[in-house]
DNA sequence: AATTTAAATGTTATAATATAACACTATGTA
DNA sequence: TACATAGTGTTATATTATAACATTTAAATT
């Protein structure tokens, strides 16, 4: 098990107790007290986050979310759902769709070593309003 | 049918005839010998061509590859590998795949209207290097 | 054909996201 | 201790993307 640096575990905590995935500026902005001041000093943690799975990157809106399965194989395979309304973002953990996309090959014979799927739509919030 | 004005037909040409993903500031600087000459008139047309299905945006490498499919029912479900050595990008077209995630339905009751996926791994050539 | 409306364009400026380069410090381990 | 590896601090800069506004073109409606 992997023992966070004081800057990862600053950045970690931030995440994980936000609600919503954060993009790196607004992170910079909450840890500033904190004596983080400098971009280059978020992302460096963000990588080494999302390298070892604690966090995940949302691709489509540049943000960033804790895992909240088991660190997710080391982030080799993710999937969200993501409310284009109120930008809710949930991980999701099937075990059906994660055998799915682990085992699927394609014509070329290209084996995959790691896959990111987002889906998008209306949560059941924002669905009945 | 949807007729492209003149700067998404240049911009759709020169995505198309790329053998790999462009760039929003590489697609500008091919395309100021034709008189685009600002970063919104590339990103306008962008918008408007991912919009109707006519090109993709790979999210994990802010670039845009021309559909390989029929505009993928404008976009809605899209899917890709990627190999992280060469950077080469494939749009996967397999109705098992399109199938299973079109219906795919989380826990939550969420119902999606779109998804986006993308494979990493290494192509064939760059397994047999 | 003239009028109205919507879509697209041109332009300048600026915002938001991310990395390069270099000096230094802490931590583990031979 | 000596060496290697990972992490930090800092300044500067690169890359990606949008805001705002004036104008033009194309399409739809009268
Ligand atoms: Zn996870
Ligand atoms: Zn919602
Ligand atoms: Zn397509
Ligand atoms: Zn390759």
């Amino acid at each position: 098990m992997y023992t966070l640096s004081k800057n990862q575990q600053i950045i970690f905590d931030i995440i994980d107790k936000s609600p919503e995935p954060m993009k790196a500026y607004s992170i910079l902005f909450n840890v500033q007290k904190k004596g983080i001041k400098a971009p280059l000093q978020v992302y460096r943690a963000l990588d080494k986050l999302v390298e070892i799975g604690k966090i995940h990157k949302i691709e489509s809106r540049n943000a960033f979310i804790a895992c909240q399965n088991s660190s997710c194989q080391v982030s080799k395979a993710t999937a969200f759902s993501i409310c284009e309304s109120c930008e809710k973002v949930t991980e999701i953990n099937n075990s059906s769709l994660s055998k799915y996309l682990s085992n699927f090959k394609d014509k070329a014979g290209m084996k995959y070593s790691k896959y990111n799927l987002e889906f998008f739509g209306l949560c059941k919030k924002c669905t009945t309003k």
